[in-house]
DNA sequence: TGCATAGCTGCGTATCCGCGCAGGTATTCA
DNA sequence: TGAATACCTGCGCGGATACGCAGCTATGCA
C-alpha cells in the first residue's frame, strides 16, 4: 500500500493510511485532467448560457444563440468554436445557417443539474 | 412571448420563436452565474483533486491533502480557503490539525459523476 | 453580376488566476 | 520556556483567456 510516489515519500503525514486512500481515490491524473477540463467549459457564464439553450429547446442557429444570450456573434463563434474542439457540440449547415446542438453525453448529464 | 430584452429587440433572428424559447431555457441571470460560478471551482485540476479525496475518503488535514496530491500546503490552504469561501468545504480543527470535508450537496452531486 | 446576410478568423488588450516564496500565528511537547 | 510542527497569509510573477474590433468567406436573392 506505498501509494505515495518516491519525490514525496519523505513528507509527514498525518494519517499514513488515509494518504493512500485519497491518492486511490483522485485516481488517474489523465482522467482528472478531462474532468477538469470538461468543468472548465461549464465555467463561463455565456458559454454556460449557449449550452443551457442548446440542452433545453435542440438546434441553434449562431445569430439567434447570439440574441438570446445578449453576446455579439463573434463571441459567440469563438465559443462554439472552443466547444466545438472539445467535442461537447457539433454543428451542422443548412445554406448559409449553422445550427449547433450538444453532442456529449457527459456534458449533457451535468447540464442536466443546473 | 416578447421575452427579448428591448435592446437586442432589433437584432435580425432565424427562428424567433426559438429564441424566446432558449431564453426561457437559460432562465435567470443569477442562477446563471451560480452554476458557471459552481463548475469553475471544479475546473482545477488541483481544486477537482483535493475535493475529489475529501468527497471520497471522508475528513482529511490539510498536510495529508498535499502529499496526496503533490502540491505544497499553501497552494493547499489557498485553494482550501477559497472553496471554504464558497460554502463547499468546512474545516474542523483538532488541536492543531483542520480535517476538511465537503458540505456542499450539489458540488458533492457533480463529484459523484467523476 | 452585385448586394446583403450568416458565420468565421486574427489581433491586441485587459483581466483574472494559480502558484512559489518568505514570513507569521497557534498548538504541542521536551 | 524554547523548539518543532500544522496551518495560514501577503506579495509578486507568469500563464491563460474572454472579449471587442476589423476584416474575410460563403451562400442566397434580385
Amino acid at each position: 500500500m506505498h501509494l505515495v510516489p518516491a519525490d514525496r515519500a519523505g513528507r509527514r503525514t498525518i494519517d499514513g493510511h488515509r494518504v493512500c486512500d485519497a491518492i486511490a481515490a483522485i485516481g488517474d491524473t489523465g482522467r482528472l485532467r478531462t474532468w477538469a477540463d470538461r468543468f472548465s467549459l461549464l465555467a463561463d457564464a455565456n458559454r454556460l448560457a449557449l449550452l443551457l439553450a442548446l440542452h433545453r429547446t435542440g438546434p441553434l442557429a449562431v445569430s439567434d444563440l447570439a440574441v438570446a444570450t445578449g453576446m455579439n456573434d463573434p463571441a459567440v463563434s469563438q465559443a462554439l468554436r472552443l466547444l466545438r474542439a472539445a467535442g461537447v457540440v457539433a454543428g451542422e449547415k443548412e445554406g448559409r445557417v449553422v445550427r449547433y446542438r450538444v453532442v456529449d453525453p457527459e456534458v449533457g448529464a451535468l447540464l442536466g443539474h443546473c
